[in-house]
RNA sequence: CGCGGGGUAGAGCAGUCCGGUAGCUCGUCGGGCUCAUAACCCGGAGGUCAGGUGGUUCAAAUCCCCUCCCCGCAA
C-alpha cells in the first residue's frame, strides 16, 4: 500500500526504518517543525534527519490540519501511519486516505491514553505494557484497537530501554496490521470489548497521561525508594530527574533499589565510593549509578565519584 | 546576538586568578604480598594541555584575540 508516515521523535524513526523494509511504499514523511532547541539552535527532529538521508518527500507543517490537507491529498495515498508525530488530527485529515489513519501508542489501551504512556507505566511501576495499533479517531487515543502485544517491563528499565523494546515489537506489528488491511482482513475492536487479560478486569479501564512537566521532573526525598526509582527510570535519559547538589543541578539517569534502612536521613548521601553513590530515602535508599551535574556530561557512579563531586553526607535536594 | 558551565593520558578531575619541570584518582600493563581477591604494596607505559604552525613574553595549560566542539538553564 501507499503509506504517508506521520511522526517525529526517535521513536518514529524506528519504526519508519522497518516499515521501508516492508513491502509497503513511503510516498510522504511527516514530522514537526524544526525547533529551536538548547541554546537557541535549531534542532531538526530525529525523523526530520532520517528522511532527508533517506531520500524521502517530506514535510514540516506547522498545523498540519490548517496547512497539510493539499499537500497529503495530492500523494494519493492508501493509508497514514502515525507514530509519536505530535499533533492532533482534523477530521479533514483524517479521511484523506481511504483506510484512514493508524496509530502506534506506546501502551495497552484504553490504559494510558495520552502524551507519555511510556514513561507513565514505569512512574506507576507497572510490570507490564504494551504496544497497541489502533485506528485514528477525532478524540485522542479512542479509535478501535487492531492489534497489540504485550511487553514485560524489567525492574531498572529505563523510559530510553523501554521505547527501544515498544518499536522492536510495534514495528513488525504495525507491518502485519498493514499486510492485513490490504487483504481486506481488518479486524477493529473497540476499546471497551478488549480483553487483554481474562482474570484482571481493571486492565480495561481507561486512564490518561498528560504531557510531562518541569515539576515532574523534581525528586522529592521523602518519597519510597520504590516511588523515587520509578520516577529517575521514568524520566531517564530526557529529561531525567533532577535533584540538587551543593547548589548546582544534579540529574539521576539509572538507579537500582538498595534497601538500607539504618541511619537513613531523607536526600543524604550515606556512601560515596567505589561501590556505589547510596542515597537515603524516606523509606529505604537508592543506589545511583549513572548521573551527571549541571553543566556537565553523563557518567557512571565510579567516574562521578572519581572527580571527587560528591562524598558521604552531603545532603541532595536543598535550595538552589 | 537570551544566561551560564566546560574542552588537560583510555576515563573522571586538579593546575589557570598570581606565567617558570605535566599532577591526582580510576583503568591498563608488569612485579610483589596472600589460601585467595574486585583488597593491599611497588613499578611502568600513556598528554602537539580543543584548534589557530595567532598575539604578548627570555618563558604560555596559565595572560590577550579569533574559531570550533560538548553540556546545563531559560524559552
Amino acid at each position: 500500500m501507499k503509506v504517508i508516515f506521520m511522526g517525529t521523535a526517535d521513536f518514529s524513526v524506528r519504526i519508519l526504518k522497518d516499515l521501508l523494509k516492508s513491502r509497503h511504499e513511503i510516498v510522504g514523511v511527516v514530522c514537526q517543525p524544526d525547533k529551536k532547541g538548547n541554546r537557541n539552535k535549531l534542532i531538526e527532529s530525529e525523523v526530520s534527519v532520517y528522511a532527508n538521508e533517506k531520500g524521502l518527500k517530506l514535510y514540516k507543517f506547522e498545523k498540519i490540519s490548517r496547512d497539510g490537507v493539499e499537500d497529503l491529498k495530492m500523494l494519493n495515498a492508501d493509508i497514514m501511519v502515525t507514530a509519536a508525530y505530535g499533533q492532533m488530527l482534523s477530521n479533514e485529515i483524517l479521511s484523506i486516505a481511504q483506510y484512514g489513519v493508524i496509530n502506534v501508542h506506546g501502551s495497552l489501551l484504553p490504559k494510558y491514553r495520552g502524551a507519555s504512556p511510556v514513561q507513565s507505566a514505569i512512574k506507576d511501576g507497572a510490570r507490564e505494557t504494551g504496544v497497541t495499533i489502533m485506528q485514528t479517531v477525532k478524540n485522542m487515543d479512542e479509535g478501535d484497537i487492531l492489534d497489540y502485544e504485550k511487553v514485560t517491563i524489567s525492574k531498572n528499565m529505563t523510559a530510553d530501554e523501554l521505547f527501544i523494546k515498544l518499536t522492536e515489537i510495534g514495528a513488525p506489528l504495525l507491518i502485519k496490521v498493514l499486510d492485513n488491511i490490504e487483504e481486506g482482513k481488518k479486524n477493529p475492536i473497540k476499546q471497551n470489548k478488549i480483553k487483554y487479560n481474562s482474570e484482571n478486569k481493571t486492565c480495561c479501564k481507561s486512564s490518561y497521561c498528560s504531557k510531562i512537566k518541569r515539576n515532574d521532573e523534581q525528586i522529592d526525598w521523602n518519597k519510597t525508594a520504590q516511588q523515587i526509582h520509578n520516577q529517575i527510570r521514568a524520566l531517564s535519559s530526557n529529561p531525567a530527574a533532577r535533584t540538587s547538589l551543593n547548589g548546582k543541578i544534579f540529574k539521576i539517569f539509572c538507579s537500582e533499589i538498595n534497601n538500607r534502612i539504618d541511619n537513613n536521613i531523607a536526600g543524604k548521601v550515606l556512601e560515596a565510593n567505589k561501590n556505589g553513590i547510596i542515597i537515603g530515602c524516606g523509606k529505604g535508599s537508592i543506589k545511583v549509578t549513572e548521573c551527571c551535574l549541571e553543566g556537565g556530561k553523563r557518567m557512571s557512579y565510579r567516574d562521578f565519584v572519581n572527580g571527587k563531586k560528591i562524598k558521604s553526607g552531603d545532603m541532595l535536594g536543598g535550595e538552589r
